[in-house]
DNA sequence: TTGTATGCGTTATCAT
DNA sequence: ATGATAACGCATACAA
């Protein structure tokens, strides 16, 4: 189809010299006169040659690829949830400036993770897995360099980066029980996670807990709900919440695609944000900001998140010497429009 | 770091029968009697072989690997819009189910498509590519196989994929107009695109103003905002329209992310959608029907025509029969919220 | 039907 | 400082 491509050895029969030559200006290694340095770099240059990385990665085991993976979500729950896609471009972004590249595994792909080794992949970000799952042993059977994103792995030596959950958690109900209400629903992702005391949203929930402990409020499990963390899953929640909304009500929503949904929700059901109810949300994606009403969340940096967990893992794959093999990242209130002081007393 | 793979000769060791054999069966090419088959294939499954990738890469010139490329864009017009998530995940989810995988190249990345080949990639979808600038010809040269979407390359036989562009400007317009509005404000992309008369944002123009001749409304270029089909790009239009506004106004904004920011803009303004002004978006992206108001836009099957795009590629890559070289998608109106009746008159 | 041998483009070892 | 050569794992042309 295309021309052959220019290899080493193209380049060794016209510089005259062999390709062992070759190979070591290219990879500045062995001890290579300065003369014929110049030489063959100029003879590359001239011909625009750029290793095979096939051939390369036949011989080296490694490939300059690395992958995301998302086991544990359903469809549509990964794509339409801007908050994974922040994270992916944080690493495509951080990875390209590494000279990696990044492959997507989508989540509909088989528990097989053979492609991993097929492929010579340098590393995985994982995100969102969960230890108790089969998958968490599969992808730890690749011995191979892993980054576990939001999955509060127990297991020593795994290499792991989230964000401050548990104080995020706090933080929200905090604020809002600072806000005058007493009652606060709180809007939580996948069943069954929090009984079960994994994930992200039962570290949120231990510090909605705590929170609530701090305000001499009871703990009251009916007021959780757990709907999902996606658009739909806030919808439903609202027909679910409605009522039992009082005057002291206020909802958290673990998800700010959730909290969207559940403005929206309520809205049809004739309840206005944040008139009738003030609505905390979770993440700060991008668009926070700019819904209407603009959103009250618990922010991180999710870009950032995604560019340290290739940091992480880049500095496994290269055995680079670091901190700790956990980055734990902060959060932080944001105030907006969805949230307003309870005036009903 | 990991225990040695098993290779094609592990397994023909102990078969007992070359690799040539082996080979064979895994490719089930040439003749081989049932009887060796079986045994090959029994201790394939026993060892859980899979062929390395890269050593087929370096033979057969070909990777099962393709990338999605976003050549054009500035950094954060693509990771903030749904649109191109959107894209990427039904390029994703076909290429998955045809055993391909995809790798994201950065929109920061270099104009250098090196990596292409020298990743021995199989294919490319383009996104928003224009036939003017040198990336297109760099894409070109590559020789590879490629499919273009949102691009109307005249150049022929290549292959794309795009849709009805021009009509859905039409549909939005005339729409407005026949909610009795007379003064239709075009929000698009980026600047000087319609007055080169390339990309998708001339073809909706061209539709907008077929729609304005028909109804006999002259054709106002003072009405046509370039400032960019992103969030902070339709907020910043707020400021620019806002003089303009009067009854028999509307607005038709070429990117729901678009008229996202620019609602926001509109509200911090003191001006509400619909009741002071409607606006139509374009896209149609996930949560559309989630905002407050819900958004009348022009839908495209957005993921479908990712999935549309690598169907394409692939009849290309394995040389398939294809109808033709073109996959034009259709649009509808949809209508929602953010516009309403001009009770103006 | 099955085996032998060669080459794909590299890197690395060992000579020279 | 540089060159010859083996090896990486696979596919394939050709032989048997």
């Amino acid at each position: 189809m295309r021309p052959r491509n220019v290899t080493i050895k193209d380049i060794a029969r016209e510089a005259k010299v062999s390709i062992a030559t070759v190979s070591n200006v290219i990879n500045n290694k062995g001890r290579v006169s300065e003369e014929t340095r110049r030489l063959v770099q100029s003879l590359i240059d001239k011909y625009n040659y750029t290793p095979d990385l096939s051939a390369r990665s036949l011989k080296n085991k490694h490939s300059h690829l690395i992958s995301v993976v998302v086991p544990y979500l359903a469809k549509g729950e990964f794509e339409d949830n801007p908050y994974f896609w922040q994270v992916v471009s944080g690493i495509e972004s951080g990875a390209s400036s590494e000279n990696f590249h990044v492959m997507l595994t989508g989540i509909s792909d088989s528990p097989d993770m053979s492609f991993a080794t097929e492929r010579h992949l340098d590393g995985l970000v994982v995100i969102g897995a969960s230890e108790q799952a089969d998958h968490f042993q599969h992808i730890m059977d690749l011995n191979l360099p892993c980054v576990f994103m939001d999955s509060y792995i127990t297991k020593a030596d795994v290499y792991q980066v989230y964000s401050n959950d548990k104080f995020g958690g706090y933080l929200g109900t905090k604020y809002l029980v600072s806000l005058g209400y007493e009652k606060i629903i709180l809007v939580s992702g996948i069943k069954g996670k929090i009984a079960e005391g994994s994930g992200v949203d039962y570290q949120r929930w231990l510090g909605y807990k705590q929170a609530l402990a701090e305000a001499g409020i009871e703990y009251n499990p009916e007021l959780v709900i757990e709907e999902g963390n996606t658009m739909l899953g806030g919808y439903y929640a609202a027909q679910k919440v409605i009522g039992s909304i009082d005057r002291k009500t206020a909802i958290f929503v673990l998800s700010d695609i959730g909290a969207m949904g559940l403005i929206r929700g309520l809205n049809e059901l004739g309840i206005s944000v944040p008139k009738d109810v003030s609505v905390v949300g979770y993440d700060d994606i991008f668009y926070a900001d700019f819904m209407v009403p603009s959103l009250t969340t618990i922010r991180q940096d999710i870009f950032r998140k995604g560019e340290r967990a290739v940091d992480l893992l880049l500095a496994q794959i290269e055995k680079r010497e670091i901190e700790a093999k956990t980055i734990l990242l902060p959060v932080e209130l944001k105030i907006r429009e969805s949230t307003t002081k309870n005036f009903s007393q």
